[in-house]
DNA sequence: CGAATTACGGATACATAATGTCCCTATTCG
DNA sequence: CGAATAGGGACATTATGTATCCGTAATTCG
């Protein structure tokens, strides 16, 4: 079980979304040309979150992404489901059902206490990614990198966003 | 994301197996018989188990599997990591490092942020699935599950069980 | 001892999902 | 109008999960 490459990708574009100036939108292909990706799949991606609402686009030159909500209000949690599915990673064929010793139909009796517990732990998976919004993770950032490259990276977006 | 049904499978086997008398053992054919599930692929589950060292297993006819272990001492996230691997679910494949901005070698400084987040919310998962044990899951079973189905699960497995 | 039964591991086939590419369309900007 | 953009459908390629088959060594039982 491994989330796809495309989970980190989408995070790291929302991250850099989310130090654009108000009303600034920032294209496919410049996304794709930072992180040294192939830009026809990365769109997928970001398409993903535009079907999802957690960006606005537009079209035309000057086009591209910019996000929907304030940045602490969009969650890691948003953005792995809108990539990732919002499915439970267990899922549970009713192998129960298959008990020779049991009577017809008794599995329908909902989930066993092996499905909760699964379903429980991938709760707390969850509630871990609900927490942490892009306004947290660019505060920890900012302490982080070293200001040449931050504002290196920033002047560079900016002479590419729309 | 969806974890392999090997996972589900293991869990079964180790609640039947964790309600065994000592010393006793049960085989691959009689697991796979009372889950409807083919004998040869749920081998290599159990074999997973087994390299892991969660259970102990016997050759010969009335050989099988037990649990190396008491059911109380054996949790969850054994005997998911013992099929899934222990792996991150987050694989970071370094793509901070194609940044044009940045000089070379400098993702080298260690994991960033995205990255310490998500591992950070695996590791929630797993503090979940480690709090459960197989002796937990018994009680709640015994609880659940009507007394007739109950025994006649049991009769069925220790005719079975060498 | 000999036959049956078992776990184990390697080899192989098949199915599904992830990854990546290509091309066409509608929209928007200058 | 012409260039650049998101969006989406149709593939091709690759990796992973699922499943089967067979040979080997160990063990039990008659
Ligand atoms: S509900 Fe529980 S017992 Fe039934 S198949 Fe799912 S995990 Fe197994
Ligand atoms: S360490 Fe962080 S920035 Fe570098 S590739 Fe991994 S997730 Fe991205």
């Amino acid at each position: 079980m491994i989330l796809k490459s495309q989970v980190e990708w989408a995070l790291h574009c929302c991250a850099i979304l989310s130090g654009l100036p108000e009303g600034r939108y920032l294209s496919t292909k410049a996304l794709a040309e930072l992180h040294g990706l192939p830009k026809e799949y990365l769109s997928k991606a970001l398409q993903s979150l535009s079907q999802a609402g957690l960006v606005h686009t537009t079209l035309g030159p000057s086009g591209g992404y910019r996000l929907a909500k304030a940045a602490n209000e969009l969650s890691f949690l948003d953005v792995v489901e809108a990539v990732e599915g919002s499915g439970r990673t267990f899922v549970c064929q009713n192998i129960r059902a298959n008990n020779p010793c049991r009577p017809k139909g008794y599995c329908e009796s909902g989930p066993c206490a092996i499905a909760r517990i699964m379903w429980e732990a991938d709760e707390a998976w969850r509630a871990a990614l609900r927490k942490v919004t892009f306004a947290d993770l660019g505060k920890i950032l900012h302490q982080e990198i070293s200001p040449e490259i931050w504002s290196g990276t920033f002047d560079w977006v900016l002479k590419r966003a729309g």
